[in-house]
DNA sequence: AACTGGCACTCGCTGCCCGAGAGTGCCAGC
DNA sequence: GCTGGCACTCTCGGGCAGCGAGTGCCAGTT
């Protein structure tokens, strides 16, 4: 499709876009050293770049500028993650040698480490709390008509919800629907503790009616919210800001970030199309036309747990953006497999 | 210090200055009702106000900007928050109404209501755990040597730690060592329970070594975590970026306001200063040199529990924003006092 | 046939000038 | 003590020229 000399062409071209925001002309691209024919065959090789799609001119007589496509192959002749930089892959090992201590905060730190290597914004989605057994699970009641019910995780996360009940509870009974709780659920998933009313229900051997109606209370709120439970750290919204160069598109970007859910739905979308970089409008939201998403997703215990991604101009670095994801999503999936 | 004519010209031209974030001059001022003199009046008044350092020139010929003390004069005059538009405070009010279940949870959707109120980046600092009294204990293992000590606290927040052993202790030795610790601590404060050490070992009866080494583990871990606790939930990032014109700004608060720990002290630092708005320069931070923070504690069961604030452009709706934070961290405070 | 040097052309950027307009300070008069 | 008037200052925007980067094309060379 595209012969070597236009490939390379086309390559210096994005690179030296991707340093210096400018429009890259001719004469510019034949002092690289891959390419060494004369500024005169270079512009030919340009034009025809434009007419293909892979080059835009803003205006006559300014030099060009990589569309979505010329990043698209760009990205796709890099061929995958490379190695990371000696001080970065130092500074990787430092960290996950370090790191230890509650899941939650490990993520966060995962998605500063991300965004300090990258310098762009860094997104992780923690594993859901689905696949996660239960290892325990417990009532506490917190004031006369509102109990707490405190679900430990195989994976170290927490699953706290508030139960309203419509009568007074005593310690008694929430201990005794706790322990059933419990005795039910433990070694299940959550989504099997939503869908097993009946069963538990059925264990009811005392009949302490209060014990039915706190378990029933108790099940029906574990049901309505194990769904949108995917936790997000967000890091490096400074370096992702100092990236860009009109505030408006930053505002932009800072609402999307804002949405927790939209966040996750759209990492998850662009690995679902078997992407692990989207450009501009591919990661499938006009607001970030301008940016790039590079995701990955980590793998814990031989299971797809959850992803982390970048998010910057579409004139980043996709390299070392790649690598980074790639090291980081690698490093994480082991550390967190260890436990 | 400052005779009513000053007074009122100043108070015009900070008015019009915040909505339109232009200089503004002379004429302009004397359109306005309040004032009803001359321009030529409105001059001499401003070139005074000038030199006495409340107005800045950027340069001949432009009209006035207020600086640091202009501002402050003005929020000083302003006397107190205002009550707040009949949509807003309708918008609070349904919020409360509304609004149930975990207190994390509580406080983000909070942090949002406060920015969507203000259109500024909102912070919401948690109640501190020390206070709070421990309503359950509990040892989890995770992993052969690793345990998760949860801890439920009387607001319903949880606080959970790993503790990791040196030695193999199976569920026998965690459940008995989570009930002496439940016994030990429930109605104390994590701060009480810290300091627990040599009463709570001394309980040890059926003195089985194991159960020591990990409640000796678990209280260790408690005394060095209970400090930075506070958990701050931020909010409107996109709302504040809109206000400012410069995408470096934007950049450095951003970094500001990701260190979560930094806005901490910021806020409680201003309120510790007895001030409720803090402006430039007075927010003690060079590099919101062109914001104001405005700040307020919120009190749950007659103690203050932690602290709300906005962050906006200096130029910022100063009596939208106070009374907005006022309000809020009201109807806050009480909300969380009812449980 | 393919590459190259040369050349004419385009067009944004910069600096400059100039006029308009906004705003000021000051002074004399009411 | 306020006000109207006036001269002055300085920014801003438009118009214009020159520069330079960059292009497309063509004719010549290998």
């Amino acid at each position: 499709m595209l012969d070597e000399r236009k490939a390379t062409i086309l390559r210096a071209v994005v690179t030296e876009y991707i340093e210096t925001a400018q429009p890259v002309g001719s004469s510019h691209v034949a002092t690289s050293p891959e390419v060494n024919v004369s500024p005169a065959t270079v512009r030919n090789a340009m034009a025809l770049l434009e007419t293909e799609g892979y080059l835009h001119q803003p205006h006559t007589s300014a030099g060009r500028v990589p569309t979505e496509k010329g990043y698209r192959f760009f990205v796709d002749q890099l061929g995958g993650p490379g190695r990371l930089g000696a001080s970065d892959s130092q500074q990787v090992r430092t960290f996950f040698a370090r790191t230890h201590g509650e899941i939650e905060q490990m993520l966060a730190d995962t998605s500063r480490l991300l965004s300090s290597l990258t310098r762009y914004a860094a997104v992780v989605v923690g594993p859901p709390h689905e696949v996660a057994t239960v290892r325990s699970a417990q009532l506490v009641g917190l004031t006369h008509r509102v109990a707490l019910a405190v679900i430990v995780l195989s994976n170290g996360a927490i699953e706290k919800h508030t139960i309203e009940l419509d009568f007074d509870a005593d310690e008694f009974v929430l201990g005794a629907a706790g322990a059933r709780l419990a005795a039910a659920s433990v070694g299940r998933t959550l989504a099997e503790v939503g869908s097993l009313t009946p069963q538990l229900l059925g264990v009811s051997q005392g009949s302490e009616a209060a014990v039915d109606r706190v378990l029933a209370a108790a099940v029906d709120v574990l049901r309505g919210d194990h769904r949108h439970e995917e936790q997000v750290f967000i890091g490096g919204t400074s370096d992702m800001a100092a990236a860009f160069d009109a505030v408006g598109t930053v505002s932009e970007i800072l609402r999307i970030l804002e949405q927790q859910l939209l966040v996750v739905n759209l990492l998850e979308d662009v690995l679902g199309r078997g992407l692990s970089v989207a450009i501009g409008r591919e990661t499938g939201n006009e607001a970030l036309a301008d940016c790039s998403l590079v995701v990955a997703p980590y793998v814990v215990d031989g299971e797809p747990a959850g992803t982390i991604g970048v998010l910057g101009p579409t004139r980043m670095h996709y390299d070392q953006a790649l690598s980074a994801v790639a090291v980081v999503a690698n490093r994480l999936g082991r550390r967190l497999s260890e436990g």
